[in-house]
DNA sequence: AACAGTTATATCGCTCCGATACATCGGGAA
DNA sequence: TTCCCGATGTATCGGAGCGATATAACTGTT
């Protein structure tokens, strides 16, 4: 099972329902996701011809055409799912390993969560759990170990930070309790925090 | 005025006060920066040399010593900053334009705080804030039309994006506050957040 | 004496980003 | 009406970054 990045699960996610043109994607992407994870064209384009290649997507648009009437029509090109396309996007939700609660792959995976069935959803969300616990104890040890070095702001800085993963992992927790207390119910996905 | 990244700026910064390997600026940075902006070798090793050839640094360190007594003994370079390079810090840290706020930016000069002027660093924190501040606008626009695309969890992850960046703008305030109370006083750095 | 872990330097292939260029279209101001 | 602006749209280039990997010496533990 060939290995697949997050901008390519990404645009296998977005293209999903509909074909889209690299413009609106990667708008749409921008809208989910966050004005932060921003694509940039630099990567759209060339990442949009990998997957051509790969044979993930097809170029279902209007061609350069390039001797016609008045006006050349310019290229506008709408990308759709190929059936391999298809089946390695299931394959990728079916996916609950490492590569699905990175720190630049969680939040692609989170948002996809509502075609991700349950037990994978629990598992992605306890595997980033425990990632970030890790990264909780590697800070919370350097604030500790560097308690005679004294800079103000260097410590504020590792304070913040701190701060930062521990409500991250709150969040997850109460993500996880949701989750949890919704077995038993439907196994389809829709009801995440209550707030 | 040459323009210097982050990544130059972060060396320059760490090797202000003593030479180091290129091991040791990493391990520092790690435990100065977090976990998280964790440099790789694919980065610092080639960065090294972009700073050596511009003159910024040099490698005053024990050379591959070609033949040599019994134990070929191993390059181990340690790197000191130059003349051109003490000047091309302060410069760097007397500049409080947008470079200074940017996401990748911020931190590396926050942590040089206690050695920018006071004045520079109330802008700097101000600079950050309005730029969060924009995202701010984006995310809770982009909440308001999105109100009838429910997905749960793409909801979810935007609500959570948004709560993240008010934290932020938060913090930022609490230390903009503090930077102002603390006018009158010195003018030189080491007291932020009483917490 | 063997092994594991840390210190240490370095490169390869690939991906990603920012900047930039170009072209079309719709709408509002002049 | 014309003109220009902003949004839509595709595309590439150079450089910087990263993950993986190779090599090797030193240090401490069993």
């Amino acid at each position: 099972m060939a290995k697949t990045d997050v901008l390519t699960l990404a645009i296998l996610g977005i293209l999903r329902e509909q074909p889209l043109h690299g413009y609106q994607i990667r708008k749409r992407l921008g809208a989910e996701l966050g004005p932060f994870r921003a694509l940039s064209y630099g990567s759209l384009y060339p990442g949009l011809r990998r997957m051509v290649d790969a044979g993930l997507i097809e170029a279902s648009g209007e061609e350069p055409t390039g001797a016609s009437p008045a006006s050349s029509r310019r290229a506008r090109i709408a990308y759709s799912l190929t059936d391999a396309g298809r089946t390695r996007l299931s394959e990728e939700l079916a996916n609950a390993g490492a590569s699905s609660w990175d720190d630049d792959a969680f939040d692609v995976r989170f948002s996809l969560f509502s075609h991700t069935d349950a037990a994978t959803r629990l598992r992605i969300l306890e595997g980033r759990r425990s990632r970030l616990s890790e990264r909780l104890e590697e800070v919370s040890d350097g604030l500790k170990r560097m308690h005679e070095r004294h800079d103000a702001y260097t410590a504020e800085l590792q304070r913040h930070g701190l701060e930062q993963v521990e409500r991250e992992v709150a969040w997850l927790d109460q993500l996880i309790e949701n989750e949890r207390s919704a077995r038993g119910g439907e196994n389809n996905g829709s009801a995440p925090a209550d707030h």
